[in-house]
DNA sequence: CGGTGCTTTGAAGCCTATCAACAAAAGTGG
DNA sequence: CCACTTTTGTTGATAGGCTTCAAAGCACCG
């Protein structure tokens, strides 16, 4: 561990400048549920900004008391494996996510994190804010609020995924993706696609093959393009009344 | 609506016998959180048992007061409907379960639910119970506890429903089903299987044509017995390991 | 420069859906 | 209780979707 804010008595109630940046996606994330809402409080809580240099997993295990991951910058994803070695994307996070906490980690039990190369994080100690949400309850509503936002739209995906064919399946967790992605920062027409071809199979339960296929399918009828690790989709509005997808964050 | 307790005012911490019949298979439920807990505290926000002689759905509207329905004995499910009529089945519910209600039905925004034909409900007052659950932090916390072992079977179920072949699916659901049926009651050996193929059909993703394929195969696997709407499955602790099922309820 | 991982493509075969027909069961109304 | 209708479950044939195996091109990085 680096030297950080992590175990010393930063002084409680002032802000801290280092801590303001590392938030400063979080910050815009919550301010969608309530464009004024003083965030300050949570610089109590705040720990450190971690910048990982590869991809790396994060294993969490039942029953310990860990930190609040918040990602600040990258992409990020939850995932659980099966005996025979096949692994099952739950989740996935955008700059500003509070990575498996909140409503929708309740379902994921025993959740793994794995944390895209060139992400970075901030670390809040769980303790402290738990501490600073208990003290203010239109903060606490604000992480609930997004919380609820996110269970929803797991829901729909997972809805999708178990009942639509491979083309629908990837339109739709392409159009979830692209909300995740516009949640804290405008990312301009031509969205990162933070994922590898096996990381969508292990998203959508297909295998990567298909994925390839099916992406290239989508593209010849005009719903997608493709440049290097960027996308950018065609007429969303089209796309999301068919597959009926529904937004669950303000803003 | 039938006379009722549902709006007068009834006494104020006194048993209520009809109350207490009803309220029989949730009690035994939320007891394997806690055996000796006291939930008498339910009776100020009972209002009615219901009995259905048909298959009926409720539908449930965004933004409305509704009250919380308990199956006292039955089954149901939550469904949503796609644009193109198809049917999707999210959740079931079998004897003693609270339906749409806590952590795991914060997923799903305008919940429909279906009752089978022959189920009881039991219908409470939702702001007399959200007061009680108030008043009571211990008995709020067996709503708790209820609703996230829900939300994990949920996510579990999800899960497998994504990235697994169908005699795996089936497989999955048939002991999560085996799961709920047990929770409030002991069914005996032989379950009943509350759902047409369509239904499991609608809950796995798969045709019902397929699903009457993939059980008779389960069959002559030996996974699998049945008679008439009744079922008995074969090695469950094995399959448990090979599908990684874990369970979320204690007792 | 070789190694590694990611992406694409082809061929083959299994898995699942669709369509159709029918049997069995259950609800409906007399 | 019976005849009638509707729903549910089963089976076969066929078509299409998806996976598997294999090979090759590409980008990135030591």
């Amino acid at each position: 561990m680096q030297k950080g804010l992590h175990d010393d008595e930063e002084g409680q109630g002032r802000l801290a400048p280092e801590a303001s940046v590392a938030m400063a996606t979080l910050v815009r994330r919550l301010h969608r549920f309530s464009p004024g809402a003083d965030l300050t409080p949570l610089n109590h809580a705040f720990q450190q900004l971690r910048s990982l240099d590869r991809d790396e997993p994060v294993w969490r295990h039942k029953s310990e008391d860990h930190p609040v991951l918040v990602l600040e910058s990258g992409f990020a994803y939850s995932f659980t494996l099966y005996p025979d070695g096949r692994r099952h994307i739950g989740d996935m996070f955008g700059p500003g996510a509070l990575c498996g906490f909140g409503s929708a980690a309740v379902a994921e039990e025993g959740l793994n994190l794995a944390f895209k190369s060139g992400s970075r994080v901030t670390v809040f100690d769980a303790a402290r804010l738990a501490d600073a949400l208990h003290e203010k309850p239109e903060l606490e509503l604000l992480f609930k609020q997004d919380g609820d936002a996110r269970a929803r739209r797991t829901a729909q995906r997972n809805r999708g995924l178990i009942s639509l064919p491979a083309a629908e399946k990837l339109a739709l967790v392409l159009l979830d993706l692209r909300e995740e992605l516009s949640l804290a920062t405008d990312p301009g027409e031509w969205l990162p696609l933070p994922l590898t071809l096996r990381e969508l199979g292990d998203l959508t339960g297909l295998t990567d093959v298909h994925v390839s296929r099916t992406l290239k399918k989508l593209q010849t009828d005009g719903m997608l393009e493709r440049r290097g690790k960027r996308f950018r989709m065609g007429d969303t509005a089209a796309l999301e009344s068919a597959l009926d997808y529904r937004h669950f964050y303000y803003g």
